[in-house]
DNA sequence: TATTGTTATACTCTATAACTATA
DNA sequence: TATAGTTATAGAGTATAACAATA
Protein backbone atom coordinates (compact mmCIF):
# COMPACT_ATOMS: atom_id res chain seq x y z
CA UNK A 1 0.00 0.00 0.00
CA UNK A 2 1.20 3.03 -1.04
CA UNK A 3 2.58 5.40 2.24
CA UNK A 4 0.44 8.41 1.90
CA UNK A 5 -2.97 6.03 1.30
CA UNK A 6 -1.72 3.82 4.24
CA UNK A 7 -1.06 7.00 6.60
CA UNK A 8 -4.77 8.72 5.40
CA UNK A 9 -6.19 5.33 6.81
CA UNK A 10 -4.61 5.20 10.01
CA UNK A 11 -5.19 9.17 10.38
CA UNK A 12 -8.95 8.12 9.80
CA UNK A 13 -9.27 5.71 12.53
CA UNK A 14 -6.84 7.99 14.67
CA UNK A 15 -9.67 10.43 14.28
CA UNK A 16 -12.79 8.52 14.25
CA UNK A 17 -11.75 6.77 17.43
CA UNK A 18 -10.76 10.47 19.13
CA UNK A 19 -14.66 11.06 17.85
CA UNK A 20 -16.46 8.00 19.41
CA UNK A 21 -13.97 8.58 22.75
CA UNK A 22 -15.29 12.19 23.11
CA UNK A 23 -18.88 11.03 22.26
CA UNK A 24 -18.35 8.38 25.16
CA UNK A 25 -17.43 10.23 27.52
CA UNK A 26 -20.43 12.99 26.91
CA UNK A 27 -22.58 9.99 26.88
CA UNK A 28 -23.29 9.78 23.10
CA UNK A 29 -23.08 7.49 20.48
CA UNK A 30 -21.10 8.66 17.15
CA UNK A 31 -24.26 8.33 15.51
CA UNK A 32 -26.12 10.82 18.09
CA UNK A 33 -22.75 12.90 18.04
CA UNK A 34 -23.77 13.43 14.29
CA UNK A 35 -27.02 14.05 14.55
CA UNK A 36 -26.67 16.75 17.96
CA UNK A 37 -24.39 18.23 15.47
CA UNK A 38 -26.66 18.34 12.59
CA UNK A 39 -29.08 20.28 15.11
CA UNK A 40 -27.18 22.93 16.07
CA UNK A 41 -28.56 26.34 14.74
CA UNK A 42 -32.35 25.10 13.95
CA UNK A 43 -34.83 22.89 14.33
CA UNK A 44 -34.45 20.45 11.05
CA UNK A 45 -37.37 17.82 9.13
CA UNK A 46 -36.92 14.53 9.06
CA UNK A 47 -36.59 14.42 5.06
CA UNK A 48 -33.59 16.83 5.07
CA UNK A 49 -32.19 15.97 8.08
CA UNK A 50 -31.62 12.18 6.73
CA UNK A 51 -30.44 13.37 3.67
CA UNK A 52 -27.84 15.39 5.57
CA UNK A 53 -26.80 12.72 7.26
CA UNK A 54 -26.78 10.04 4.90
CA UNK A 55 -29.48 8.06 6.48
CA UNK A 56 -32.86 6.42 5.03
CA UNK A 57 -35.68 8.18 6.66
CA UNK A 58 -37.05 4.80 8.52
CA UNK A 59 -32.97 4.43 9.57
CA UNK A 60 -33.52 7.88 11.33
CA UNK A 61 -36.75 7.37 12.98
CA UNK A 62 -35.02 5.36 15.07
CA UNK A 63 -32.04 7.06 15.44
CA UNK A 64 -34.45 10.36 16.78
CA UNK A 65 -36.67 8.30 18.73
CA UNK A 66 -33.72 6.61 20.92
CA UNK A 67 -32.13 10.35 20.98
CA UNK A 68 -35.82 11.67 22.29
CA UNK A 69 -35.99 8.63 24.96
CA UNK A 70 -32.58 10.10 26.61
CA UNK A 71 -33.58 13.84 26.20
CA UNK A 72 -31.50 15.14 23.59
CA UNK A 73 -33.68 16.02 20.87
CA UNK A 74 -37.61 16.65 20.25
CA UNK A 75 -39.99 16.62 17.86
CA UNK A 76 -42.28 19.55 16.74
CA UNK A 77 -45.12 19.61 14.57
CA UNK A 78 -45.18 21.90 11.65
CA UNK A 79 -48.23 23.93 11.38
CA UNK A 80 -48.03 24.81 7.47
CA UNK A 81 -47.73 21.21 6.91
CA UNK A 82 -49.20 18.37 8.91
CA UNK A 83 -47.41 15.51 7.72
CA UNK A 84 -43.90 17.33 8.87
CA UNK A 85 -42.05 16.72 11.70
CA UNK A 86 -39.11 19.31 13.43
CA UNK A 87 -36.59 17.95 14.94
CA UNK A 88 -35.14 20.28 17.46
CA UNK A 89 -32.17 20.29 20.21
CA UNK A 90 -33.32 19.94 24.09
CA UNK A 91 -31.22 22.41 26.24
CA UNK A 92 -29.69 18.82 27.56
CA UNK A 93 -29.16 17.94 24.06
CA UNK A 94 -27.19 21.27 23.12
CA UNK A 95 -25.42 21.01 26.49
CA UNK A 96 -23.82 17.81 25.43
CA UNK A 97 -23.59 18.76 21.66
CA UNK A 98 -21.10 21.81 23.07
CA UNK A 99 -19.26 20.12 25.65
CA UNK A 100 -18.68 17.27 22.64
CA UNK A 101 -17.84 20.31 20.05
CA UNK A 102 -15.77 21.75 22.61
CA UNK A 103 -13.36 18.57 23.99
CA UNK A 104 -13.29 17.21 20.42
CA UNK A 105 -11.39 20.23 19.23
CA UNK A 106 -9.28 19.93 22.45
CA UNK A 107 -7.96 16.73 21.31
CA UNK A 108 -7.54 17.16 17.86
CA UNK A 109 -5.61 20.21 18.21
CA UNK A 110 -3.43 17.66 21.05
CA UNK A 111 -2.81 15.91 17.87
CA UNK A 112 -1.70 18.97 15.87
CA UNK A 113 0.18 20.32 18.45
CA UNK A 114 3.23 18.05 17.57
CA UNK A 115 3.27 20.00 14.31
CA UNK A 116 5.72 22.86 13.91
CA UNK A 117 3.56 26.04 13.16
CA UNK A 118 4.76 26.33 9.67
CA UNK A 119 3.90 22.22 8.48
CA UNK A 120 0.27 23.33 10.74
CA UNK A 121 -0.29 26.38 8.22
CA UNK A 122 0.85 23.96 5.31
CA UNK A 123 -1.01 21.33 6.67
CA UNK A 124 -4.06 23.13 6.86
CA UNK A 125 -4.14 24.30 3.38
CA UNK A 126 -3.82 20.83 1.49
CA UNK A 127 -6.40 19.76 4.01
CA UNK A 128 -9.14 22.30 3.33
CA UNK A 129 -8.39 21.72 -0.51
CA UNK A 130 -8.99 18.18 -0.23
CA UNK A 131 -11.99 18.38 1.39
CA UNK A 132 -13.44 21.22 -0.24
CA UNK A 133 -16.29 19.08 -1.83
CA UNK A 134 -16.82 17.43 1.44
CA UNK A 135 -20.47 19.09 2.95
CA UNK A 136 -19.23 19.94 6.66
CA UNK A 137 -20.07 18.31 9.76
CA UNK A 138 -20.32 21.03 11.38
CA UNK A 139 -22.61 24.24 11.60
CA UNK A 140 -20.00 26.87 12.56
CA UNK B 1 -14.72 25.10 15.29
CA UNK B 2 -10.98 25.66 14.04
CA UNK B 3 -10.20 25.31 10.54
CA UNK B 4 -8.05 22.82 10.43
CA UNK B 5 -9.93 20.65 13.06
CA UNK B 6 -13.28 20.88 11.07
CA UNK B 7 -11.23 19.93 7.37
CA UNK B 8 -9.60 17.23 9.88
CA UNK B 9 -12.91 15.83 10.75
CA UNK B 10 -14.41 15.79 7.34
CA UNK B 11 -11.51 14.20 5.65
CA UNK B 12 -12.26 11.63 8.52
CA UNK B 13 -15.69 10.72 6.96
CA UNK B 14 -14.56 11.39 3.15
CA UNK B 15 -12.37 8.65 3.75
CA UNK B 16 -14.71 6.63 5.87
CA UNK B 17 -17.47 6.57 3.09
CA UNK B 18 -14.98 5.75 0.37
CA UNK B 19 -14.00 2.74 3.10
CA UNK B 20 -17.25 1.70 2.88
CA UNK B 21 -18.15 2.32 -0.42
CA UNK B 22 -15.10 0.29 -1.79
CA UNK B 23 -16.24 -2.80 1.00
CA UNK B 24 -19.49 -2.73 -0.38
CA UNK B 25 -18.31 -2.71 -4.11
CA UNK B 26 -16.94 -5.93 -3.06
CA UNK B 27 -19.24 -7.56 -0.71
CA UNK B 28 -17.87 -6.55 2.58
CA UNK B 29 -19.13 -4.59 5.47
CA UNK B 30 -16.37 -2.66 7.15
CA UNK B 31 -16.08 -4.73 9.65
CA UNK B 32 -15.07 -7.73 7.66
CA UNK B 33 -12.72 -5.55 5.74
CA UNK B 34 -10.88 -4.99 8.22
CA UNK B 35 -10.84 -8.50 9.06
CA UNK B 36 -9.42 -9.30 5.97
CA UNK B 37 -7.07 -6.96 5.61
CA UNK B 38 -5.94 -7.94 9.74
CA UNK B 39 -5.32 -11.43 7.92
CA UNK B 40 -3.30 -10.80 5.09
CA UNK B 41 -0.10 -12.59 5.60
CA UNK B 42 -0.89 -15.37 8.62
CA UNK B 43 -3.57 -17.23 10.71
CA UNK B 44 -4.24 -15.45 13.32
CA UNK B 45 -5.64 -16.60 17.18
CA UNK B 46 -9.10 -15.09 18.20
CA UNK B 47 -7.24 -13.49 21.23
CA UNK B 48 -4.70 -11.80 19.31
CA UNK B 49 -7.05 -10.88 16.34
CA UNK B 50 -9.39 -9.17 19.03
CA UNK B 51 -7.02 -6.78 20.35
CA UNK B 52 -5.38 -6.12 16.74
CA UNK B 53 -9.44 -4.75 16.28
CA UNK B 54 -10.05 -3.82 19.48
CA UNK B 55 -12.69 -5.70 20.07
CA UNK B 56 -14.06 -8.50 22.82
CA UNK B 57 -13.64 -11.76 22.00
CA UNK B 58 -17.29 -12.56 22.07
CA UNK B 59 -17.89 -9.79 19.48
CA UNK B 60 -15.34 -11.69 17.41
CA UNK B 61 -16.78 -14.43 17.40
CA UNK B 62 -19.74 -13.50 15.80
CA UNK B 63 -17.41 -11.32 13.20
CA UNK B 64 -16.12 -14.57 12.33
CA UNK B 65 -19.13 -16.53 11.98
CA UNK B 66 -20.65 -14.04 9.80
CA UNK B 67 -17.70 -13.96 7.93
CA UNK B 68 -16.96 -17.78 7.55
CA UNK B 69 -20.71 -18.17 6.46
CA UNK B 70 -19.89 -16.27 3.26
CA UNK B 71 -16.74 -18.30 2.55
CA UNK B 72 -13.92 -15.50 3.84
CA UNK B 73 -12.11 -16.98 6.38
CA UNK B 74 -11.79 -20.60 7.90
CA UNK B 75 -11.36 -21.24 11.58
CA UNK B 76 -8.45 -23.84 12.27
CA UNK B 77 -7.44 -25.88 14.96
CA UNK B 78 -3.92 -25.26 16.73
CA UNK B 79 -1.96 -28.34 17.41
CA UNK B 80 0.16 -26.57 20.12
CA UNK B 81 -2.83 -25.81 22.54
CA UNK B 82 -6.25 -27.52 22.21
CA UNK B 83 -8.00 -24.54 23.19
CA UNK B 84 -6.56 -22.35 20.51
CA UNK B 85 -8.24 -21.45 17.11
CA UNK B 86 -6.77 -19.78 14.19
CA UNK B 87 -8.30 -17.51 11.58
CA UNK B 88 -6.85 -17.95 8.11
CA UNK B 89 -8.08 -16.24 5.02
CA UNK B 90 -9.61 -18.76 2.50
CA UNK B 91 -8.94 -17.93 -1.14
CA UNK B 92 -11.99 -16.29 -1.79
CA UNK B 93 -11.52 -14.22 1.36
CA UNK B 94 -7.83 -13.37 -0.16
CA UNK B 95 -9.51 -12.30 -3.24
CA UNK B 96 -11.93 -10.04 -1.70
CA UNK B 97 -9.18 -8.32 0.09
CA UNK B 98 -6.85 -7.75 -2.57
CA UNK B 99 -9.42 -6.46 -4.57
CA UNK B 100 -10.43 -4.21 -1.59
CA UNK B 101 -7.30 -2.73 -1.20
CA UNK B 102 -6.39 -2.47 -4.27
CA UNK B 103 -9.70 -0.37 -5.51
CA UNK B 104 -9.28 1.42 -2.19
CA UNK B 105 -5.67 2.58 -3.08
CA UNK B 106 -7.24 3.67 -6.49
CA UNK B 107 -10.12 5.92 -4.99
CA UNK B 108 -7.69 7.45 -2.43
CA UNK B 109 -4.93 8.59 -4.97
CA UNK B 110 -8.06 10.03 -7.22
CA UNK B 111 -8.48 12.35 -4.30
CA UNK B 112 -5.04 12.99 -3.67
CA UNK B 113 -4.48 13.73 -7.34
CA UNK B 114 -5.74 17.13 -6.79
CA UNK B 115 -2.56 18.35 -5.20
CA UNK B 116 0.54 19.27 -6.59
CA UNK B 117 3.95 16.89 -6.47
CA UNK B 118 5.11 19.33 -3.84
CA UNK B 119 2.23 19.18 -1.75
CA UNK B 120 1.89 15.59 -2.03
CA UNK B 121 5.40 15.08 -0.93
CA UNK B 122 4.95 17.70 2.06
CA UNK B 123 1.46 16.07 3.07
CA UNK B 124 2.82 12.92 3.29
CA UNK B 125 5.67 13.69 5.68
CA UNK B 126 3.02 15.85 8.06
CA UNK B 127 0.77 12.82 7.54
CA UNK B 128 3.41 9.84 8.58
CA UNK B 129 4.30 12.10 11.57
CA UNK B 130 0.45 12.25 12.70
CA UNK B 131 0.01 8.88 12.82
CA UNK B 132 3.39 7.58 13.90
CA UNK B 133 1.91 5.79 16.91
CA UNK B 134 -1.39 4.44 15.52
CA UNK B 135 -0.68 0.95 14.62
CA UNK B 136 -0.93 0.37 10.56
CA UNK B 137 -4.50 -0.82 9.44
CA UNK B 138 -2.89 -2.81 6.64
CA UNK B 139 -0.26 -5.49 6.83
CA UNK B 140 2.22 -3.73 3.88
C1' DT C 1 -50.07 11.14 -7.43
C1' DA C 2 -46.23 12.60 -4.64
C1' DT C 3 -44.32 13.47 -0.17
C1' DT C 4 -43.70 12.90 4.99
C1' DG C 5 -42.95 10.04 8.37
C1' DT C 6 -43.72 5.49 10.73
C1' DT C 7 -43.99 0.45 11.33
C1' DA C 8 -42.55 -4.28 10.58
C1' DT C 9 -38.84 -7.04 9.83
C1' DA C 10 -34.18 -8.56 9.35
C1' DC C 11 -29.27 -8.27 9.63
C1' DT C 12 -24.67 -6.53 11.35
C1' DC C 13 -21.99 -4.99 15.01
C1' DT C 14 -20.89 -4.49 19.64
C1' DA C 15 -20.76 -5.23 24.81
C1' DT C 16 -21.32 -7.72 29.45
C1' DA C 17 -21.75 -11.81 32.00
C1' DA C 18 -21.69 -16.62 32.47
C1' DC C 19 -19.95 -20.78 30.73
C1' DT C 20 -16.73 -24.88 28.88
C1' DA C 21 -12.46 -26.79 27.91
C1' DT C 22 -7.69 -26.71 28.30
C1' DA C 23 -3.18 -25.10 30.23
C1' DT D 1 -6.03 -20.45 38.80
C1' DA D 2 -5.55 -18.43 34.34
C1' DT D 3 -6.38 -18.41 29.43
C1' DA D 4 -8.97 -19.39 24.86
C1' DG D 5 -13.04 -19.27 22.96
C1' DT D 6 -18.22 -19.61 22.93
C1' DT D 7 -23.04 -18.77 24.29
C1' DA D 8 -26.84 -15.98 25.95
C1' DT D 9 -28.69 -11.72 25.99
C1' DA D 10 -29.32 -6.91 25.06
C1' DG D 11 -29.08 -2.72 22.56
C1' DA D 12 -27.60 0.47 18.71
C1' DG D 13 -27.57 1.24 13.93
C1' DT D 14 -28.95 0.41 9.38
C1' DA D 15 -31.78 -1.11 5.24
C1' DT D 16 -35.99 -2.62 2.47
C1' DA D 17 -40.79 -2.85 1.93
C1' DA D 18 -45.35 -1.73 3.12
C1' DC D 19 -48.23 1.56 5.17
C1' DA D 20 -51.05 5.99 6.81
C1' DA D 21 -51.81 10.76 6.57
C1' DT D 22 -51.47 14.87 4.13
C1' DA D 23 -50.29 17.83 0.10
Amino acid sequence: MNETVGSMVRLTFLVQNLFADVGQGCGLTVAQSLLLCSLNDRAVGMAELATKLGLERSSLTGLVDRAEQRGLVARESDPSDRRAIKVALTPGGRDAGHRFHDQLRVRLDEVLSELTATDRTHFTRVLAQLVADVPAVFSD
